[in-house]
DNA sequence: TATTGTTATACTCTATAACTATA
DNA sequence: TATAGTTATAGAGTATAACAATA
């Protein structure tokens, strides 16, 4: 097994330290609008531009298939969200309404606007910040083939 | 209104995207010891050096102080917790079992090894990427006061 | 036969409000 | 009066298992 380096260890401490933070921000953002969180995460997942089958959403919040379908009965009954047809007639494909996408415009411009520890790092900090992220979800996508 | 840099913004999204990673493992790990989040972030809470408020604990698990009853009241079932109390009577804390203490170290472990999107990054990047937390996290603690 | 989404069920989490015991 | 924790209640999330429709 590899070494992991200190630098690595603290690295990870600090992050989950700044993820608690973002926790928060999600969990205020979705009360503002009157969601829930699973309702919120679906909205995020959910893109104007094409539609996503249950199962693959489900996957992405981490839940059964089975609760997915209470979750989006929910939003298509707030007019957020919609079912529909895929090619294969077993699967429902989920898009977002008009009013859905204005939502979830709303909420990820809220949410994604850096929080004020990341603002207040030095310019040569946050293009730092950046370029290491980059890389490390470069890797992370190579994983995933 | 100070102008947002893009590497900000651009940090802000990589950042968001591993935090699914580390929340993923979150619930993986929970899961392994038969816990539910709330419990495992409980146990996470809870230091072997001092005890906690059950108001304390629901601030930090963002949630009404109501719901703390019954998570910590499972905990205690399994022998993880248990309820002391304080010098203000009214006040109870919590404390960890030998068990609790057990458990924790488990999972700490295994939640903190840092992921291999971090360990796989160069020792500069690892370097670099610490430091630059390190900074945001005073910047965080200083907001605080 | 296998897969997608749903339903049924039971348990947990969650917020609100009312209650108790302290302060 | 105010605060910490509990209880009661209702709604939402969750996993498991069984089911219908489709492949």
């Amino acid at each position: 097994m590899a070494k992991v380096h200190k630098d690595a260890v603290e690295a990870a401490e600090l992050l989950f330290e700044l993820m608690q933070v973002q926790k928060r921000l999600f969990h205020a953002v979705a009360k503002e609008h009157g969601l829930t969180p699973p309702q919120a995460g679906t909205l995020w997942i959910l893109t104007p531009d094409e539609g996503v089958p249950m199962s693959a959403l489900a996957e992405q919040l981490m839940c059964d298939a089975s609760n997915v379908t209470g979750i989006v009965d929910k939003l298509e009954a707030r007019g957020l969200a919609q079912r529909g047809q895929a090619e294969d007639r077993r699967v429902k494909v989920l898009t977002l309404t008009e009013a859905g996408v204005a939502l979830r415009v709303v909420m990820r411009e809220r949410f994604l606007t850096p929080p004020q520890w990341l603002t207040r790092l030095s310019r040569e900090d946050q293009r730092a910040l950046r370029e290491i992220l980059g890389r490390a979800s470069e890797a992370l996508k190579q994983d995933a083939e």
